[in-house]
DNA sequence: CGTATTTGACCTGCGC
DNA sequence: GCGCAGGTCAAATACG
């Protein structure tokens, strides 16, 4: 490839999420993000055959890096759902918990979601799989970081990604996490995501698994938050973790997976049908 | 054949 | 000013 094929990439990373914070800033790292935990189990190893559920938006990986520091890579991934949408998201595994997924939201889906109620429990999956992109609007959870105030926001970015750099020891307070605890079991039985909600349609064979999860998470979310770090006074997080991935490959098959995670925390976040809770036994 | 994923290379930002 | 690390693109490959 020609060099002078990299110069305008970077504008397209400027186009809309440099714009607010090239106002306070130069610094890249001023954009605003959202950090999306996840505790999963034993799952590190395969599932990416499994199944896809649904998600909001379609992501598309763009790439992936070794992050310093962290046995395991990140994975960079952007919504394919529009295709002018600058919207993105980061997903690497904690690296002192493997059982952990952190997801990192950037910049805004600049066009409407599909239909929140096509994920809500109440309806059948197999409806949710079919419009996903059908919609009226659902806040995405950059969105919503970004409605917060401006200034706290940014310190707290910057805090978090701070935090986050050096491990994660202290994030609790962050200004937005969700951690999982699947509580074991046989979660690795219904963890499973796809990518692209137009995918979906084609696997009608795991709508059952989709929804299944939808109304673990939901539940899970109001149990204590597990963070990754290695004081988890439970155990809870040290006792999943799985053996420790020979390479990053294996267990980044999951990850590609999460896209279904921004959803779930926008759910939470709006408030859109925690009424509906319904505790969900395993199958 | 079309689309998504993988992988290597390049560029930018940040710290020293 | 230099080096390191992170982030993104684009070509190649795989899969449906």
């Amino acid at each position: 490839m020609a060099a002078d094929s990299l110069t305008p990439k970077l504008d397209m990373e400027d186009s809309e999420e440099t714009k607010p914070e090239a106002q306070a800033s130069k610094k890249r790292k001023v954009v605003h993000k959202t950090v999306v935990r996840v505790k999963t189990e034993a799952n590190v190893g395969k599932q990416k055959s499994e199944g896809p559920p649904s998600d909001f938006w379609s992501w598309r990986k763009y790439g992936q890096k070794p992050i310093k520091g962290s046995p395991y890579p990140r994975g960079y991934y952007r919504c394919s759902t529009s295709k002018g949408c600058s919207a993105k998201k980061q997903v690497e595994r904690c690296k002192t918990d493997a059982s952990v997924l952190v997801i990192t939201y950037t910049s805004t889906h600049n066009h409407p979601g599909p239909d929140i109620h096509s994920l809500n429990p109440t309806i059948p999956p197999s409806e949710a799989d079919d419009d996903p992109e059908e919609t009226t609007i659902a806040v995405s959870p950059t969105v919503s970081a970004q409605d917060e105030d401006p200034e706290q926001d940014q310190d707290q970015d910057q805090e978090q990604e701070r935090r986050l750099d050096l491990g994660d020891k202290q994030d609790r307070d962050q200004r937005t996490h969700v951690a999982i605890d699947e509580e074991g079991r046989t979660q690795e039985d219904r963890f499973h995501y796809l990518r692209s909600p137009t995918d979906c349609s084609s696997h009608d064979l795991v709508t059952e698994q989709e929804d299944t999860l939808s109304l673990q998470l939901l539940h899970v979310y109001e149990e204590p938050l597990v963070s990754c770090s290695r004081e988890d006074p439970s155990g809870v997080a040290a006792a999943a973790l799985p053996p420790e991935p020979e390479e990053g490959h294996d267990f980044f098959d999951e990850l590609e997976e999460l896209p279904a995670f921004s959803y779930f925390a926008n759910l939470k976040r709006s408030n859109c049908f925690f009424d509906d809770r319904i505790p969900v036994v395993p199958s």
